[in-house]
DNA sequence: TCATTATCTTACCGTACAGTAATATGATTC
DNA sequence: GAATCATATTACTGTACGGTAAGATAATGA
């Protein structure tokens, strides 16, 4: 099910969230601790922490293997989730995301 | 300029905000007054606030006739802010944002 | 013109929430 | 049992939101 648009920018809203996203769409899958390493100004617990409120709202999986914990990003949860609230908007956008629709299709 | 990601949800992640920008879509331009009556839990300095927000953002913007202020909003900056953003996550998605897609190209 | 009213903005303050670190607890492997 | 990894809990802190009140500007009316 869809998360509710609150909730998706609420969660949305921390940079380190964003950023665990963004390293996890680039990986396939990473414990805990792999993830940790790209944040050194964070503890451990802190990332946890986050990928608990991402898990909560479903935009990461997890997957356990021995005492690792690997995260996946949701993608489809992500697009479900943000596509109520871009629907108010896209019929004002034309340019911009018909370009990055383009730029997918036509891969350099 | 596009706005910075990480400034772009900061100023999404709150309700009233993003309420006050689906309002500003709907209609072509409200003085603060109007806005103000769509949210009889807010006073209107507290709407005031949030307007100061999405115009520093250029997420808005304001042209004044007399002692009304007129805000719209600004949907190009929303969306080219948003694309960078977007584009990291566009590659997962074909479903969803075609489907948005192919309901405002084929309007019922 | 002067006072009054209307509209919007700014300043100040209190409160509530969210993020972080530190610590403790739980779970798994060796 | 010892060591490692992940999560839960607690405490601290900063920040962002909202309200009240004051300030600024513009229209109205005597």
């Amino acid at each position: 099910m869809p998360l509710d648009t609150d909730e998706l920018f609420r969660v949305l809203a921390d940079p380190t969230r964003r950023r665990i996203l963004d390293l996890l769409s680039e990986k396939e899958s990473l414990a805990v601790n792999d993830i940790g390493k790209a944040f050194p100004e964070l503890v451990t617990s802190g990332i946890s922490k986050h990928l608990m409120v991402l898990r909560a709202a479903d935009l990461v999986t997890a997957t356990r293997d021995g005492r690792h914990q690997y995260y996946s990003v949701n993608a489809k949860a992500l697009e479900e989730s943000l596509a109520p609230w871009l629907s108010k908007y896209e019929r004002y956008w034309t340019s911009a995301l018909e370009r990055l629709r383009d730029a997918s299709e036509r891969p350099a």
